[in-house]
DNA sequence: CGCGTCGTTGAAGCCGCTCAATAGATGTGG
DNA sequence: CCACATCTATTGAGCGGCTTCAACGACGCG
């Protein structure tokens, strides 16, 4: 009885079947030992929960579990861009590393669970762990290189291409999980994926019917399914996912 | 004659008026002379030159000293997006530092000196200063953010508002390395500033134009002054440079 | 001077946005 | 379990901001 709730808020990197994608990356278990000393898993986010908050201090790295977060940033006059969608073994928290206060917020899209490493322990261990430093690095060179890839779409691509780039991103991503690459849940609204990619909700909704009537997708509700990927991936236009 | 050839190429991070800026910031003068043990200064690029090219190995971290770079991916069919301009005392190379091999290119838009950190070098001695790893990770988190204004500014603004807020940030970054912040040049075309910001060339040319009927700025050419500074910031549309 | 590149300006067209109406999904309380 | 309210998604019609296409002007360089 006792043991089951211990076990619930002290998490195991070593066990954990995402640890190749996460911070514990290259580490051997003796290193492995030092991270989890300083780990802590909170009860679960459910549904519009915030993690964190625009001008937040930076307390901890964020490592999703299971679920998914949406990370945002937002302007003065309101309107906000989303930055990106967080899967499992994906770290969020990187913004706010240079002026240590968060420049995003970050809410659960679903019940989520996450692994949180708080940031000073953390840059302590990096120092004595090179394995991890090194990790760290790749991690934020991943952001960066995520973020250019968005900025490609969004720049350069009309909005069949972008929602096509969108789809192909998220089945490589689940695939990676283990999950099917053809058929999944999308855990964000039509509202969301129109503003991550710099899009109306009306043009998401038309594009997804296009895509449904061209029998590429089919799709119902949240709940889709990449019928022709062929089809999908020659509509990103000259991609990088 | 000869002290003059060897001081053309090695720097000195101590005596470099940059160095709060740059790599250096937070090091004390013991750690400054184990960085600039490993730093070297190759000759200038000239306007064109590549730094790097997308697909390159990453073999160094570069730091500009004068003059300015051009930064930008390219996609299969062609097509480039510009991430970004670097200025004096920052940083490029970063893209690429999850795979080691960078998805970027890199060129100079005018005569530019650089200098040049050699990658595994870098993270050898971050891995004893440990100053020299936080400012790493400031820097990584400076380019971060960036790319979170430049996604909020593409997706988000339209035309006026985000030439509006790249003129502002341009005045800024130029008013921090003491120059002036209300008249400069700039070292990109039209085409350029177009790309970075998800416009035509004849769109920048025309809400230049605009700008300039307004008697918020005065443009020639290549050279730009700012004359009603209130103006370009109530232009950027609530902002977040 | 002649050529090529870059920048400016105008006119027309199109893609995605705005506005609006409806349908569907979800949740709540009686 | 149904009635009702609310939020989300779909679809259509019309508009508008930016792009496209085109012509011309301004430099810079051989």
């Amino acid at each position: 009885m006792q043991a089951i709730d211990i076990q619930k808020f002290k998490a195991s990197c070593e066990n954990c079947n995402l640890a190749e994608l996460c911070l514990p990356h290259g580490l051997n278990s003796e290193e492995m030992v030092k991270l989890e000393k300083l780990v802590r898993q909170n009860r679960p986010l459910q549904k519009g929960d915030y993690l964190f908050r625009s001008g937040d201090p930076l307390s901890s790295l964020y490592a999703v579990r299971s679920g998914s977060i949406k990370l945002f940033t937002n302007s003065d006059n309101g309107d906000e861009q989303i930055i990106g969608f967080y899967l499992p073994g994906e770290i969020v928290g990187l913004d706010g590393f240079d002026s240590l206060t968060h420049s995003c917020s970050a809410v659960a899209l679903e019940t989520s669970s996450l692994c949180n490493f708080p940031h000073t322990q953390l840059m302590d261990v990096c120092k004595t762990i090179p394995a991890l430093q090194d990790q760290m690095f790749r991690i934020m060179g991943r952001e960066i290189s995520h973020e250019n890839t968005l900025l490609l779409t969004i720049g350069k691509k009309n909005a069949e291409e972008r929602i096509a780039t969108f789809l192909i991103s998220l089945s490589i991503r689940f695939r990676q999980l283990g999950f099917s690459a053809d058929e999944f849940k999308l855990s964000m609204s039509r509202q969301e994926i129109g503003n991550y990619l710099g899009l109306t909700i009306e043009t998401v909704s038309r594009i997804f019917s296009r895509f449904q009537k061209n029998k590429h997708i089919s799709i119902n509700n949240k709940h889709i399914q990449i019928i022709d990927r062929k089809a999908i991936q020659n509509a990103c236009g000259g991609l990088r996912n």
